[in-house]
RNA sequence: GGGCGAUUAGUGUAGCUUGGAUAUCACCUUGGAUUUCUAAUCCGAGAACACGGGUUCGAAUCCUGUAUCGCCCA
């Protein structure tokens, strides 16, 4: 409703002065109506009363009438004053199309290459991904980002286990640790594969001290930019990160550039910048000669307020790595946003405060809460995870049953590729339309839901809406929409289509991918309406304004759901 | 021990930034429409702000304490 008010606020300020109320303390109470049976905003008038020496509903009355605008009408109920946008006004939202505006990199997912994407992991992609698809769908321009943790201890001891365990012992530790190795369709994928020596390693780690001195001397090489090492975990890791992104490509999400973490181990930078850092008035030493920051006066509480940089043989840390990428990446875009997991908070506020030391600034962040299954957290090492692999195999089965169902004549091609569509698009949606920062217990009747606040809903009205235009055939549209007359159902639509920029810059604005979710939602709803008052076609002749309405429905259904990560089919 | 976040009908959720009208949307339970321009539809009813204190004309919203859950800090 942002565009509304930046249209009413010049004349009520004029209104304001008119009946006489002092000051500007009003703005921010004019908002969305609580009541949409009463108007697009509303300014509640209680606090005018004592001013005015009137009653709420008398300063109500007055500053109706003395407000004067345009783009639609003011009328007072009660202590409030109504604001409802006209149908011409609204028909004028409705070809806006959205500015070209400024770059964004959005980093996000940048799971450990170490196994199977798993569900606890999908949080990150669908959130970071559906963030990407709506600056894109507002006009930014987007780069999406995935960072590359090519050194850690993680890939250290997947390619250890890959170079010294043979495959019987990966077996016989699995089975002694009890972690279950049941065969599925992608057990040949190599995420899935070696994700059993990435397991076995962890166990075998508790019980013979070879895996820890393996791997710690990998790691401790690695991060000396040691290219034989980081060859060999690179032959380690990237099949398996190839598995990951063709499981986030199932889903719709790709990324425009990969970063590896020893890129700036091997171009020197980290070195720079953990010079740069001594300088800082933060700086100390241990006395194991390793470097910190001390944060207490930051704001940072807890046991330990030292941010440690560089360690006592001179080699950086993970973080201190993350400092360079992020000077990095502001060499690549204007405006940056990471998505991170709740578990982040602490680090991401104290490599902020790293690179405030550097004059560099901060970037945007997005924490999610995690996402837990009902007997607990996931985990990769001990096995205990569902994989994204199988639930979307699992959603597309259950989606086939319902299609089948519902289409007998189609082909069983066709039921697969729908299926499919459907599957991947309610296991997005049922993600992305969570607010972030609640956390959320996985379960297989919900992930699987094909009801409730769905993608496949969504996906039925802009479906319909397409059958409708194949009906219809070719139809001169030119006449454009004559909204004189408009009113019930198909006004609604129109106030819905009409708000829509509005709402996606408003979800972006304040990290809310789960209010546009909301409100695709309700275009949904809008529609059906539409649909059931309001005959495209009747006796075999097409209305033409309603086919304008319906088409114009089929264009917000359709951008709505690219900007959220559903798959807009035409048929189901 | 400390820090951060969460808690809304039987269930899942929105609203909290900026206090204001009958707390959103669904599942569910229940009554109805419609047999279609694809019913994965539409219309109606039922049921909720964790608990205690405070601020205010007015609190789901702000402050404070408690409980529970999650995450983090050597």
């Amino acid at each position: 409703m942002q565009v509304l008010i930046d249209e009413v606020l010049p004349s009520l300020e004029l209104a304001m002065a008119d009946v006489g109320v002092k000051g500007d303390f009003w703005k921010k109470m004019l908002s969305r109506s609580k009541e949409a049976s009463q108007g697009d905003l509303a300014l509640p008038c209680f606090p005018f009363a004592k001013q005015l020496g009137c009653s709420p509903d008398e300063a109500a009355t007055q500053i109706a009438n003395a407000l004067q605008i345009d783009v639609g009408e003011a009328v007072a109920v009660g202590p409030y004053v109504n604001i409802r946008a006209s149908m011409d006004w609204l028909t004028v939202q409705l070809s806006k199309e959205p500015e070209t505006k400024e770059s964004i990199l959005i980093e996000h997912t940048s799971a450990n290459p170490n196994g199977p994407f798993h569900v606890g992991r999908a949080r990150n992609a669908v959130l970071g991904d559906t963030f990407v698809r709506m600056y894109r769908a507002a006009g930014y321009d987007v780069t999406a980002e995935y960072y590359v943790d090519d050194m850690g201890k993680q890939v250290g001891i997947l390619c250890w286990a890959l170079e010294n365990l043979e495959e019987e012992q990966v077996q016989q530790l699995l089975i002694d640790g009890e972690i279950p190795i049941e065969k599925s369709p992608h057990s040949s994928k190599d995420d899935h594969a070696r994700v059993l020596w990435y397991q076995a390693a962890n166990l075998l780690k508790s019980k013979d001290p070879v895996v820890d001195s393996g791997v710690t001397e990998l790691v401790q090489k690695s991060e000396e930019a040691d290219e034989d090492i980081l060859n060999r975990f690179e032959a380690a890791y990237q099949p398996v990160l190839d598995g990951m992104l063709e499981t986030l490509g199932r889903m719709g999400i790709a990324f425009d550039s990969f970063t590896k973490e020893s890129k700036f181990i091997v171009d020197g930078s980290v070195e720079i910048l953990m010079d740069q850092l001594q300088s800082s008035q933060l700086h100390g030493v241990a006395e194991n000669g390793a470097h910190y920051l001390e944060l207490e006066s930051k704001g940072v509480k807890g046991k330990s307020t030292q941010f440690f940089y560089r360690r006592g043989d001179g080699s950086s840390l993970y973080a201190t790595r993350d400092l360079a990428y992020h000077q990095y990446k502001w060499t690549r875009s204007g405006r940056l946003l990471n998505i991170l997991g709740e578990d982040h908070k602490l680090q991401s506020k104290q490599v902020g405060i790293a690179l405030d030391e550097l004059n560099t600034q901060n970037p945007e962040v997005v924490f999610y809460a995690f996402t837990k299954l009902a007997d607990g957290k996931m985990s990769t090492r001990r096995g205990n995870v569902v994989y994204m692999d199988d639930l979307l195999d699992e959603a597309r089965s259950r989606a086939l049953e319902t299609v089948r169902d519902a289409r007998p004549d189609l082909p069983e091609e066709k039921l697969l590729e729908i299926a499919e569509a459907v599957g991947v698009s309610a296991t997005r949606f049922n993600i992305a339309r969570i607010s972030p920062e609640k956390g959320i217990t996985f379960r297989w009747s919900d992930a699987l839901s094909l009801e409730a606040d769905s993608a496949p809903f969504i996906m039925y009205s802009h479906a319909r809406s397409c059958s409708i235009r194949r009906k219809a055939g070719e139809v001169d549209l030119s006449v454009g929409l004559n909204v004189a007359g408009l009113s019930g159902s198909a006004a609604d639509l129109v106030r819905r289509m009409a708000y829509m920029n509005d709402e996606l810059q408003t979800a972006i604005d304040s990290n809310a991918p789960h209010n546009f979710c909301a409100w695709l939602s309700s275009l949904a709803v809008d529609y059906n309406r539409f649909y059931r008052d309001n005959y495209v076609i009747e006796d075999g002749v097409v209305n033409v304004q309603n086919l304008i309405l319906s088409e114009l429905a089929r264009e917000h259904l359709r951008r709505g759901c690219e900007a959220v990560g559903i798959i807009p089919i035409e048929e189901m």
